[in-house]
RNA sequence: GGAUCGGUGCCCGAGUGGCCAAAGGGAUCUGGCUGUAAACCAGACGGCUCAGCCUACGGGGGUUCGAAUCCCUCCCGGUCCA
């Protein structure tokens, strides 16, 4: 059995530590950890799945994690990552995102009194940060810092070497106020660790600063690498457009989450492996192997795509997506039963049309425009001479081509789909 | 307040009176190869009633046969001075 601290080293979680001494901490359990999350949305995306499964690990570990919700900091926004200045959200967004999220923690975390001194805890910074006055921000907490190191922050001084950015005042307070986040959790609930993405390694160093002026207690700071793809960018935007996968169901759906999971590439598949599922190491290894040696299998993607989809929605929503999958790649559309078309393309996006709009038939052309599939009909007529637009899983090209009557399956049905993996189903009513 | 530089398509970035729907790169989309991977190759990439038309180069106005390009003015950002 390994200890936590040499599960976290050999799935390469720890990127940067500020003292050693904390793995022995780790080791022996029963510290208090905390991760901070901004309530931009009211979902958590793909982004924050490391922070949860790490804290996770650390709950399992026998410490008990505080998810910090930021509903005070999310009033400033964080600068660091991003390029530019960021719109602030009004108060209302803000306590609904808090509340929204709350529920998607629960999925990670387990908050229940029985699990005694390592139950997870839910906090809001809005509890201590919109009460203090600027005053009072400005005596006990500015006072320990100087400009000059706020300055030389990696986000800091990144946008002021971008002279088309700059940053504001508020947007450069934001670090002291997350110093003081972990200050009163320190002081309040005993918090020794924070824990955090690479980015955040100036913040928590300036909380630590901040917990050994106010009251020379101990406390720890670890950052996890940043997750990226094999090519060096970002994690979670899925492949189609520039959206974020999110862990809220209604927003990206278990199969997309599924699908997105099962695209990564092998070049990465053991790396999320490690940090985004709880199968031990053993076995992880066992699917690396069978990358290499029987990569068009593609084992270690699906194990991956389950155990996230279990994870985050369910194992009955996790089968679903299996199952969807292997219905819709297997190019079998048209030959399902009515009730399996229907579960199978369940997360599907779906819309509507009446039978007398489609008796005479349609140009598949403008089909594709009114599903959303294509964003315009310059795009669709693009998709459809480049042999990209499939009716019931067949191609059809021409400009001329029409969807009617005769394309209906079970009589009500066309599932429509542009390229490899965009479907869309219709329903005649 | 003064001086100065700049604001171009999803992003970066050329263009400085016609040949500009606007070079180049990135992103994206489709096809090919393959394994629903990566890499690579090919095509597409403002909109439409698509051999044509319309809308676009921060906003508005003007000069001109003709402007992203010249002038005026306003707005926004950078930098330096006060």
């Amino acid at each position: 059995m390994l200890t936590i601290t040499e599960d976290l080293r050999a799935r390469g979680l720890i990127h940067q530590v500020t003292d050693e001494a904390l793995f022995d901490r780790l080791d022996a359990g029963g510290l208090c950890v905390y991760a901070g999350f901004d309530p931009t949305a009211d979902s958590l995306h793909i982004g924050h799945l490391l922070q949860l499964c790490t804290l996770r690990r650390l709950q399992l570990a026998g410490h008990r994690p505080i998810a910090l919700a930021g509903g005070g900091t999310g009033m400033i926004g964080d600068p660091g990552g991003k390029s530019a200045e960021r719109p602030l959200l009004s108060v209302e967004d803000i306590a609904t995102n808090v509340e929204a999220i709350r529920g998607q923690l629960a999925r990670f975390l387990d908050f229940d009194d029985s699990a005694g001194s390592s139950q997870a805890l839910l906090l809001d910074n809005a509890a201590w940060l919109s009460p203090l006055t600027v005053l009072e921000f400005l005596r006990d907490i500015g006072k320990n810092f100087t400009v000059n190191q706020m300055v030389a922050k990696e986000s800091v001084r990144s946008r002021l070497e971008r002279p088309d950015q700059g940053i504001t005042y508020t947007e450069f307070s934001y670090m002291l106020l997350q110093a003081y986040d972990f200050a009163r959790l320190n002081e309040d609930h005993g918090c020794t660790l924070q824990i955090g993405g690479s980015d955040q390694w100036g913040n928590i160093t300036m909380g630590i600063e901040l917990i050994h002026r106010r009251s020379g207690g101990e406390a720890y700071g670890l950052t996890a690498p940043l997750v990226t793809k094999a090519d060096g960018t970002k994690f979670g935007k899925s492949e189609s457009g520039n959206e974020s996968v999110w862990l809220d169901a209604a927003r990206t759906s278990p199969y997309r989450l599924y699908q997105f999971l099962l695209g990564v590439e092998d070049a990465m598949v053991g790396t999320y492996l490690r940090y985004f599922t709880f199968l031990d190491l053993e076995e992880i290894a066992t699917l690396d192997l069978a990358t290499e040696v029987r990569p068009h299998e593609r084992a270690a993607q699906r194990a991956l795509a389950s155990e996230v989809v279990a994870l985050v929605h369910g194992a009955d929503q996790r089968d679903a997506a299996i199952d969807a999958s292997a219905a819709l790649f297997g190019g079998r559309v048209s030959t399902l039963d009515e009730a399996t078309l229907l579960d199978v393309i369940n997360d599907v996006p779906t819309s509507s049309i009446s039978a007398t709009d489609i008796a005479p038939g349609l140009l598949l052309v403008d089909l594709l425009v009114t599903t959303g599939l294509a964003a315009s009909k310059g795009e669709a007529r693009r998709t459809v001479e480049q042999n990209g637009a499939f009716v019931n899983d067949v191609v059809r090209t021409g400009l001329d081509a029409e969807v009617s009557a005769r394309d209906l399956l079970h009589g009500r049905y066309v599932v429509l789909r542009k390229g490899k993996r965009n479907y869309h189903l219709v329903t005649v009513t």
